[in-house]
DNA sequence: TGATATACTACCAACACAGTAGGAATTATT
DNA sequence: AATAATTCCTACTGTGTTGGTAGTATATCA
């Protein structure tokens, strides 16, 4: 039941990405630089992010990623099923009742409940909320620094 | 994200313990057979539910296992943490402010709020409820024969 | 043309997963 | 006392996943 790093990293690269673009498009570089990441590791992270359609890509200089929609209209469930994959616990859960013997099986209905609340959870979540969030702790961080 | 084998046998063993151990103790070898599950895999999942205090053993011949339990006194929270371990998404989420860094982390409340979410779910579902859910199938199984 | 980016392919070490195997220790039964 | 049944313990193994690294090709800006 765990999260691994792309999921992790995901998250900070779109909310990078939503604090950092302004509009334009940022680079790879200055992401890893900025979260003290692999670059090249981040290169496969964005790539399914941009399968997904979260981010588009603008290569050669002056090139990055930008986000393709408004944070308010990415949710925390958009990115973690683009670098994780499906948030089910076990396949069944997802598509219940496709498994034939979804009926007959004692614990299926548990493996449900943990995707609905878990869904319930990341859903509601929007990647504005992460950058509103990360801004407040940036600010926090300079204010101590006075 | 996912439930590996050694948690969904472990709630298979314990429901099978649950309706066939009428006080008395159950062989693996029984159980294996039943679930049509390895016995010497099963060793090793049973010896976590026994070092979790959930189950009994008796060696020698006529041992097996028993529950130390009413199965209306175990969840399937003390039967996953037993064989998965922690549920949490991430370490920090268990324990959170222990983290050093907990409070200036951007994701750091997704993780909690995911962990809540399914410790809610898991915490509530018991035994006991497996047990009944087990031979209400049964039941229904004997009845589509006739 | 050169510098800067992404895109794509391949590779790798370490670890987890899902078992398998063999024998030692313990107990009930005969 | 012998035997069969059973748990206990240690070790091993193939496969896949995780968390990267490396190199080259391709595209774009100045």
């Amino acid at each position: 039941m765990k999260i691994s790093t792309k999921g992790r990293y995901g998250l900070r690269v779109m909310t990078d990405l939503a604090v950092n673009g302004n509009g334009g498009c940022v680079s790879l570089k200055d992401i890893a630089e900025r979260e003290h990441l692999s670059e090249k590791y981040l290169e496969q992270i964005v790539n399914q992010l941009s399968k997904a359609g979260l981010v588009k890509s603008l290569r050669g200089a002056k090139g990055g990623y930008i986000l393709t929609r408004e944070a308010t209209e990415i949710t925390v469930e958009d990115i973690l099923k683009a670098t994780e994959g499906s948030l089910a616990p076990v396949a069944c859960a997802e598509d219940n009742g496709k498994c034939a013997s979804y009926g007959d099986c004692v614990t299926s209905f548990i493996w449900t409940e943990i995707y609905k609340a878990t869904i319930g959870v990341v859903s509601s979540i929007t990647l504005k909320d992460l950058a509103e969030r990360s801004m407040q702790i940036e600010k926090t961080e300079l204010e101590c620094l006075k």
